[in-house]
DNA sequence: TCAAATTTTGCAACCGCTTGCAAAATGCGC
DNA sequence: GCGCATTTTGCAAGCGGTTGCAAAATTTGA
């Protein structure tokens, strides 16, 4: 049905390999023939199989797009911002969902069948076996908002965990917060890890204050609300909280403000993310920014660099977060002189 | 790089023929050759390149998930169900962003450079001429979240907006609000007009209420915050609206709240979609369920069965909604004897 | 104007896999 | 064991392109 390279070739009168040639950059046909291949291709409305050249180039300009977060909003500003920035490359993402995968296996497959050129692993919570799996099997392959400590034969790119525990920290201790604590997303997830031991390396030897942790059962808005009800009903709530995560955030602190507690003077929260939502008024969520825009442009750029030099020496691009300030977390004391 | 066919048909000792046949449906092969073929497959990591055989079998297995909506969450939702949905069938998501494109032209020589298999629109903004001139192109197509009337030759898949209408007005009249609205999205989305079209008829003829409709910018919160917060500083505000998207409606509902009315009753606000966020604790909105699993399995089903019978008529397959009571709309009054 | 250097062109093989066809192998009934 | 029907197998062509190579065409320089 569709039209191919022979037809255009006999209608313009030409051989197959100038009419291959008009289509490819930087080869060589004359501005006559390529003329005439145009006009050919532009009445008939040919375009090029971009399968069956990849059968000879070796490329197919498909990634792979892998993730296994489908819930958390962040997420679809990392898609919205994924396919646009490899569509703006020529590249198209091929989207695997990893929902309750737990063997690279299958995906492998899948990936090596459409001979995708690169795989972006897009998720702070899988394993580093999946990217380390794709990367065996010889695929460039960049780990994005993954962990580099616990995989160091794979790229990653994103954010410094413990530095962000660091940051939320100090951000309570300059703000005169006594009894803090952390409030974590999975036990499991090595993120969570890393910003707790970055929190509690920052509060280290701060004999007067009380430093607390505990771990929600995911990352989401039920599991945020239900561990914020259970320390009220305890009576073991901290006057400052650190939430590996913006939805966890507002699960919290909707059960701190169904319990009547005032935010930020009784209780203070801060996030982590910062996704669109975190900045609506009726939420006004203190939050620690993740700068997902330039993280994700940097693994379309790792990833690309990648296929046109797949022994490049493994890196971890981290980039830096920054608080953003909001309603959950009292104002900075005024300086004294 | 990769394993190829002609190694695996060497090592197992026979044909490729024989080898091809054994990872295909249902050819012929002998329980011997099969085993030794698929022994030496295993040995050697021999998975087969879906693409070159795309080449002989005209068939990629690729769909083409088109969208333009990456902010709203219900996306999130959406992309996860289709996702899922395909992989299970064994079908890959060839994801394609739209976002700010205008004409079908770019996205079409995509679609058609990859050979997909089939079209899913995922959008209820787009407008149908994609749709179109993607099937004009050739291509099995179906428009999920889409609007029938305007695109008589296309599948589309989604709601009865004008059913929705009529169902929010009914429970507002049921509920004894005499001062109803309508908020809508952006004046030119179909989708919008639908369910304004709807929402009238249903109050058609009751002189005792009050009728207004206003359309917001955008399918936003800051647009529906921004036009509610007109509305009350024109002092115009109604006693109950019906948004056209729940992200809408929350914007709407942080205006309302931080003018010190009460919800829901001085302020009444139904929403649609009833995305996961709707149901939250600290935003429990009263919301229009949109039943999206069931229009993407029946969007997948659909670009399914016309890859096998390309001529099928044109049909539009539209699911009933149901009001989702929360605590933005008041309750029923108690029936009388 | 002509030979040499350069560019453009077409041929043919190949990328990895499928498939119609005829030959080879197997199964069946007696 | 034999003849026939049936199944399995390999050959070879083809899917829609690309590309090395040598021939043809064009440009260059004197």
């Amino acid at each position: 049905m569709p039209v191919t390279l022979k037809e255009v070739a006999e209608r313009a009168g030409v051989s197959r390999s100038a009419v291959s040639r008009t289509f490819t950059q930087g080869a060589s046909v004359s501005d006559k023939t390529r003329r005439k291949v145009e006009k050919a291709a532009a009445e008939m409305g040919y375009s090029p199989n971009a399968l069956a050249s990849s059968l000879t180039t070796g490329r197919t300009k498909l990634i792979g797009l892998v993730s296994n977060n489908f819930h958390n909003p962040i997420f679809l500003e990392v898609f919205d911002l994924f396919t646009q920035g490899l569509q703006e490359r020529g590249l198209r993402p091929l989207l695997v969902n990893l929902t309750n995968e737990t063997d690279p296996a299958h995906s492998l497959q899948m990936l090596r069948q459409y001979s995708v050129d690169g795989v972006v692993v897009a998720s702070s919570t899988l394993p580093p076996s999946f990217a380390e799996a794709f990367k065996a099997a010889g695929m460039p392959v960049v780990h994005s908002f993954g962990r580099w400590s616990t995989s160091p034969d794979v790229h990653v790119v994103g954010i410094d965990n413990v530095m962000c525990g660091r940051m939320a920290a100090a951000a309570r201790i300059e703000r005169g917060y006594q009894k803090v604590a952390f409030l974590g997303g999975p036990q499991s997830a090595t993120s969570t890890q890393d910003r707790l031991a970055g929190f509690l390396d920052a509060l280290e030897g701060r004999s007067s204050m009380q430093v607390r942790y505990t771990f929600a059962e995911a990352y989401s808005f039920d599991a945020g609300r239900a561990e914020m009800r259970r320390l009220i009903a305890e009576g073991e709530v901290a006057d400052a909280y650190f939430c590996g995560d913006d939805v966890l955030s507002i699960g919290a602190l909707s059960a701190v403000r169904d319990a009547g507690l005032s935010v930020p003077d009784d209780v203070a929260i801060i996030g982590l993310n910062d996704m669109e939502m975190a900045g609506w008024q009726n939420i006004n969520l203190t939050t620690i920014r993740q700068p997902i825009r330039e993280i994700i442009n940097s693994s379309i750029e790792l990833v690309v660099a990648l296929i046109n030099e797949p022994t490049r020496y493994p890196e971890a691009r981290l980039f830096p977060c920054k608080l953003v300030e909001r309603g959950t977390l009292r104002a900075l004391p005024p300086v004294k002189h």
